[in-house]
DNA sequence: ATCCTCCCCTAC
DNA sequence: TAAGGTAGGGGAGGAT
């Protein structure tokens, strides 16, 4: 670990990145994104392509994409769909045609080149292409590794680089020898590709410094990706935290594996009840069985991990291996001319960063004798390529995972050094999860080769002693897989993991709780997951090595050298306690992207033109995972003064320092636009010179779900309503909204009318916050770009230079968006004091960002600049008038001058929790009142019944939440001062008295009952709430299912909501929800609030009117709805009907059952309403199952769609899926003469749960 | 006292 | 050459 972490903390800085899906796990995160298409509406649309036109571009191709590709995998899937073609999520051996990849490393390409059945390896565009040209063009035109050059397909000079150029070329030719150059037209998309190869052809001189720089090859990013392990890592971890919850969800709660367990002990004893008497066993069983019979009370905590993973999944190719010291490197084993200076310096500047540190502890010999070690080794040519995994031969050498390779080489002169293979670590990952999932999902994903499950179960029902089925279950996924793996089990997590330490490699152990005190005293502190190299060096300083010792030291004194919580933390780890529960239900708090690899910017548009790429991929990234988020951060990773502009590694970071920056939004985001001005303002506060930036990385933080079950369409629909102009959604709030009342009313219902706040002040604030952001602007900037320290959030005056800039340079084409952006930094610079806020509300209420957001942007900056001057205007009045804000601006000494401001701004608006904070999905609809009902009766039914049905479902969430004292009033006010859209859940019991009245008596009976039925379960959801790991009662919620309710996101309640001055904070209070909101209540007196609740009157006067009506149309659609599925099939145009019909009950025939249920999810969790078309389809193909014998296939996919329209509150569905259910049981007793056993759906309301829609 | 931001640390 | 990402817990210290 030292030297590892010698490392790490040479460069000081390392972070994690998170992934994405480039290779292809993305089957899971809906894809919907860019386009928002649902599947309802990729149906539709290639429904209506291939019944138009019937296109069979691609028909007869089967494409497999591999890797990270422009338009992504599922783009590609769709458009593969939408021509007739098929797409493969994995590779399938006779069937795939077609491989598609913008780079792949050489060892894949020689790989498929070697297969048998070479197929060609094709660049995305040809896809594209083809759709553009509407016929198939040439493949060969197109193909990965032939010659860049477009013209000249079948010959690879591109001569330069050559060295590798030729090889490529004849792979190419091997692999892709089957197909003739048909034609090919030109090739002028390509043209840009001449590098596709590039990642490792181009290595030519200049070439070299091309393909790997961010500013000289173009697709450095995707190659970058492509490449990097601790990105596969990060994603493939994601993406089985989803698979878990995915299978969850899915689960018909039978456990194959169990239940075969269970026949195994049978015959021996009885079942369980027996189980404490057979006491086969030793003492182990003993004791657990006893347990298991009664109570269980002994949790068994099963760790299960893959030995040294990536290396046991490169050896199964290759048994010849097996045996030897292997590691998993890109590096070969030679090489590597690096500047020996720039290793020396850099080896110096890491060893003084290492004292310092140390030196804060206390003891530092050993550390630096390591270090020196090092350091020596670092002046050598030793390659600096990182060995993601060794084998235990290795690791007998000293080898660890991450350590450099020319260091491994020198421990280790005879280690055999292979490839990476992504998709077989993908594979491999599957297969174990698969099985352990036969057993269980209580499981907790912790990465792709490893997890924690929860086998109390197993063990008390089938009677084996831990170790019994740990011999079943790791024999199982060896046979699998080909790979080792060991497990270890205790009574909680901590044991379980210290257990499979010890059992490795390829065993098994079970840590039992009458050895536990003793086994955990032989532990080093540094095996102790969560102490690394930091606190281990700091309780070395204190003479503490192993647990034995730490357990001497009192508890106190730990926290009093590691923090509260760290210290208590220690405490009870090295005593073998741990508290933590498994996280079984997984929620994404942040997404980010980074890259702190090959960045080597020469200008200033440089580092533009990568940011935006950047936040292209971030924005990609949300909209894979569903989520929008509040919240922008911007990490930078700068070289450090004196450290060599030649890193020591090839492209590396080097030593740097590391700057961040953050930026709330008014409003959850998701949009590329936003994004990326908001990154280029942060990059512009930021003030850092191009050159000597070294590692940039974009996280979004506050994420709320857009899933339309979980979030609902209200805020899609608002968006689209709201700025009838506009296209955008409504983005962050800036300062300067534009006055439209009525939108601001309905989004940001908090904020209020303007007519409620103290004109005069308001209007102040505003503009005062405004001015003192631009003002401030420039000096900060200066400012910050020294400070290594972190600062205050946005601020306003970062904004304004940004903006500045934007108009000199840079962002130029970024201009547009850039006065928003200012807007918005303006907005978000809230006034630190409660003048400041109340003078944004002025602002705000004068301009509707979301409103401004969505028109041309022509008019964006009309409005902008007006409200610019116009600030300019208030500021001076308000000088003279209100000083405070400029006063605050000022006065915000300290962090970044605006910044401050801007933030507290938001922070007003929407109670913010912390950035991490998420809060769960519900949030996102604004309060009812915010509604204009004007609007809402407007939209078509569908969708009004929709956003209606969604109220309605919130104010069932919200009893289930327990908003107990949820009068309306309260919370109300919460809201407004906070942000409507943050505190979405809260929205939920928002619901204010007059909204209340609006509501139809039925709901109003239900959010009463909930309210008064609710305060238990409160109290319970709070206690949840404080337990992270708690799962949230998903099934309740419909939408919300998932959500799990936090302590932070409860916080966010509690938004500061400064009125005048004062600071009145509505409510703290993290746990309690209904606390807070009586706070505010009480609070509300206060004018702001006042005003807040005046507004609502109006409003609410206009629902009690409407709302009534709104009602029963609604019901009246929905029931409409539902007649006009059944209605469909008959009329309509008969024939068109029939036949897309037809085809769409083909496609579903033709798809595997993995890829079906996601068509069912997507059918059903992407819309409120029933697609009729999807509807027949889906109705018809089950219905058609029987006779083809798929009968378990049917029972999979009925309760599929049984779970995700159980989340769904509406009737529409619940109807749909009674409908689907007899019709399927119509045929199942035709062809089997019996019905299928099939989940029913429960429904509040009696009518819909009797009603048949029959 | 509690919040919030900017880090730092840890894990894979 | 090399592909040093990513998510989340937590602490320090300023602001309220
Ligand atoms: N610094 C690291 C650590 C891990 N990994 C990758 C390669 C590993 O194979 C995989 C799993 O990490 P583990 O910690 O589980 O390590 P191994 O599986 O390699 O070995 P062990 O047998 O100790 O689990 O993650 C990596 O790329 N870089
Ligand atoms: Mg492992
Ligand atoms: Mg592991």
């Amino acid at each position: 670990m030292l030297d590892h972490t010698g490392n790490e903390n040479m460069t000081s800085k390392r972070k994690n990145r998170d992934a994405w899906a480039p290779t292809g796990f993305e089957e899971w995160g809906g894809y919907m994104a860019a386009k928002k298409a649902k599947l309802e509406e990729q149906f539709q649309e290639r429904a209506a392509v291939e019944f138009k036109n019937n296109s069979t571009l691609f028909q007869g191709l089967c494409i497999f994409v591999n890797g990270y590709t422009k338009p992504s995998a599922d783009e590609l899937r769709l458009l593969m769909m939408e021509h007739n073609g098929v797409y493969h999520h994995y590779m399938r051996p006779r069937i795939t045609t077609h491989i598609i990849a913008s780079n792949l490393p050489y060892s894949k390409i020689m790989m498929y080149k070697k297969s048998q059945n070479p197929l060609p390896i094709c660049k995305p565009e040809w896809i594209t292409d083809s759709i553009k040209a509407g016929k198939l063009l040439n493949y060969q035109d197109y193909l990965l590794y032939s010659n860049h050059t477009k013209t000249q397909p079948k010959l690879a000079f591109a001569a330069t680089s050559a060295k590798l150029a030729p090889e490529l070329d004849t792979d190419k030719d091997k692999v892709i020898l089957d197909d003739n150059s048909t034609k090919s037209k030109e090739v002028g998309p390509e043209s840009s590709k001449p590098n596709t190869v590039s990642k490792q052809v181009s290595p030519t001189k200049e070439g070299g410094s091309r393909s790997v720089n961010s500013t000289k090859n173009p697709e450095f990013l995707s190659e970058f990706y492509n490449n990097s392990r601790l990105h596969h890592i990060s994603t493939m971890g994601a993406v089985f935290k989803d698979y878990i919850n995915e299978l969850r969800d899915k689960s018909d709660k039978s456990f194959p594996g169990l239940e075969s367990l269970k026949k195994l002990k049978r015959p021996n004893r009885t079942p369980e009840t027996l189980d404490p008497m057979n006491s086969d066993s030793d003492e182990d069983l003993i004791d657990s069985s006893l347990d298991e019979k009664f109570a269980k009370q002994e949790p068994v905590i099963m760790h299960i991990d893959m030995d040294c993973f990536f290396v046991s999944v490169g050896l199964r190719n290759r048994p010849e291996l097996k045996g030897l010291p292997v590691a998993v490197t890109h590096a070969k084993g030679n090489k590597a001319p690096q500047n020996a200076s720039s290793r020396e310096i850099e080896m110096k500047m890491y060893k003084e960063r290492f004292k310092e540190k140390l030196n804060k502890g206390q003891k530092i010999e050993e550390k630096d004798q390591e270090s020196s070690t090092v350091a020596d080794k670092h002046y050598e040519n030793a390659s600096l390529s990182e060995i993601a995994s060794c084998s235990y031969e290795a690791r007998k050498a000293g080898l660890k995972n991450g350590m450099f390779l020319g260091q491994a080489l020198k421990l280790c002169p005879d280690l055999k050094t292979i490839p990476y293979d992504f998709e077989g670590y993908k594979e491999v990952s599957y297969a174990l999860y698969d099985i352990v999932a036969t057993y269980t999902l209580d499981i907790e994903a912790v990465s792709c080769d490893e997890m924690y499950a929860d086998c109390t179960k197993i063990i008390s029902e089938s009677g084996l002693r831990p170790l019994e089925f740990a011999e079943i279950i790791r024999k199982q996924i060896t046979e699998k897989t080909g790979c080792p793996v060991s497990t270890g089990f205790g009574g909680n997590k901590l044991q379980a993991r210290l257990a499979t330490k010890k059992a490795k490699p390829n065993g098994q152990f079970y840590l039992e709780h009458k050895d536990v005190r003793r086994y955990m005293s032989t532990i080093n502190i540094r095996d102790l997951p969560g102490v690394g190299a930091t606190m281990t060096h700091k309780l070395n300083g204190m003479g503490v090595f192993t647990c034995a010792e730490l357990q001497s030291v009192a508890i106190r004194e730990l926290q009093k050298e590691l923090g509260k919580k760290t210290g208590e933390m220690v405490y009870n780890m090295c005593r073998g306690i741990d508290n933590t529960k498994l996280n079984l239900e997984h929620v994404r708090k942040s997404v980010s992207a980074e890259v702190n690899y090959g960045i080597r910017f020469e200008s200033a548009t440089d580092a533009d033109k990568f940011l935006k790429q950047l936040s292209e991929e971030v924005c990609n990234r949300l909209i894979k995972a569903n989520v929008k988020g509040r919240c922008v951060t911007l990490k930078l990773m700068i070289r450090s003064k004196n450290a060599p502009v030649e890193t020591a590694k090839y492209m590396g970071h080097g030593i740097c320092d590391h700057i961040t920056r953050s930026k709330n939004l008014i409003s959850p985001v998701n949009d590329l636009s936003i994004i990326a001005k908001e990154v280029l303002t942060l990059w512009n506060q930021l003030q850092q010179i191009p050159e000597d930036v070294r590692g940039v990385g974009i996280q979004i933080s506050r994420l709320e779900s857009t899933k339309s079950s979980e979030k609902s369409n209200l805020m899609a629909f608002i968006n689209k309503t709201q700025q009838p102009g506009s296209k955008n959604k409504p983005e962050i709030l800036s300062i300067q909204n534009v006055p439209k009342e009525s939108k601001l009313g309905r989004l940001h219902g908090f904020l209020l009318t303007s007519k409620q706040c103290t004109p005069i002040a308001k209007s102040t604030v505003n503009s005062t916050s405004l001015a003192s952001s631009l003002q401030s602007t420039p000096s900060i900037s200066s400012e910050k770009k020294a400070v290594t320290t972190s600062n205050s959030v946005e601020s306003g005056g970062s904004a304004i230079s940004k903006e500045n800039k934007s108009l000199r340079q840079a962002t130029s084409s970024i201009s547009e968006n850039g006065n928003q952006f200012i807007d918005q930094q303006l907005r978000s610079s809230k006034p630190e004091s409660k003048p400041n806020n109340i003078e944004d509300h002025l602002l705000m209420q004068e301009i509707d960002e979301s409103v401004l957001a969505e028109l041309p942007e022509e008019i964006q900056r009309e409005i902008t600049d007006a409200a610019k001057s116009r600030v300019v205007k208030k500021v001076k009045n308000k000088q003279e008038i209100l000083p405070p804000i400029q006063k605050h601006s000022p006065a915000i000494p300290k962090s970044r001058e605006n910044p401050p401001l801007i933030q507290k701004k938001q922070d007003a608006y929407f109670k913010q929790s912390k950035p991490n904070i998420e809060k769960p999905k519900k949030s996102e609809m604004p309060p009812i009142q915010e509604v204009d009902l004007a609007v809402l009766l407007e939209l078509p039914d569908e969708i009004r019944n929709e956003i209606l049905n969604e109220y309605r479902a919130k104010a069932n969430e919200s009893k289930q939440l327990a908003i107990p004292g949820c009068s309306a009033n309260a919370i109300n006010n919460e809201v407004r001062d906070k942000s409507p859209i943050d505190e979405a859940n809260l929205s939920i019991s928002q619901v204010d008295p007059d909204v209340l009245a609006a509501l139809p008596k039925d709901i109003q009976n239900d959010v009463k009952d909930y309210c008064a039925s609710k305060k238990l379960e409160k109290n319970t959801t709070s206690a949840q709430m404080n337990n992270k790991n708690v799962l949230i009662p998903k099934r309740f919620g419909t939408a919300t299912s998932r959500s799990t309710v936090n302590q932070k996101a409860t916080r966010s309640i509690k938004s500061k909501v400064s009125d005048n001055g004062k600071s009145s904070k509505t409510s703290k209070n993290k746990k309690n929800i209904l606390v807070n909101n009586t706070k505010s209540l009480k609070k509300s007196p206060e004018p702001k609030q006042q005003v807040l609740d005046n507004d609502p009157g109006p409003a609410a006067e206009l629902l009690k009117l409407d709302t009534p009506d709104i009602e029963s149309k609604i019901k009246e659609n929905a029931t409409d709805n539902i007649m006009s599925l059944s209605m469909a099939a008959k009329s309509g145009d008969p024939e068109d009907q029939k036949a897309l019909l037809k085809l769409l009950v083909e496609e579903l025939m033709d798809l595997s059952l993995k890829e079906v249920k996601i068509q069912i999810q997507n059918w059903i969790s992407e819309s409120d309403s029933v697609n009729e078309v999807d509807f027949l389809a889906f109705t018809t193909f089950l219905s058609s199952l029987p006779k083809e014998k798929r009968i378990e296939d049917l029972h999979v996919l009925l309760k599929t769609m049984h779970r995700f329209i159980s989340k769904s509150k509406l009737c529409v569905w619940h109807r749909a899926y009674r409908k689907t259910v007899e019709h399927v049981q119509h045929h199942m007793l035709a062809t089997y003469d019996s019905s299928l056993m099939v989940p029913s759906i429960e429904c509040e309301h009696v009518a819909c749960s009797n009603g048949e829609d029959t």
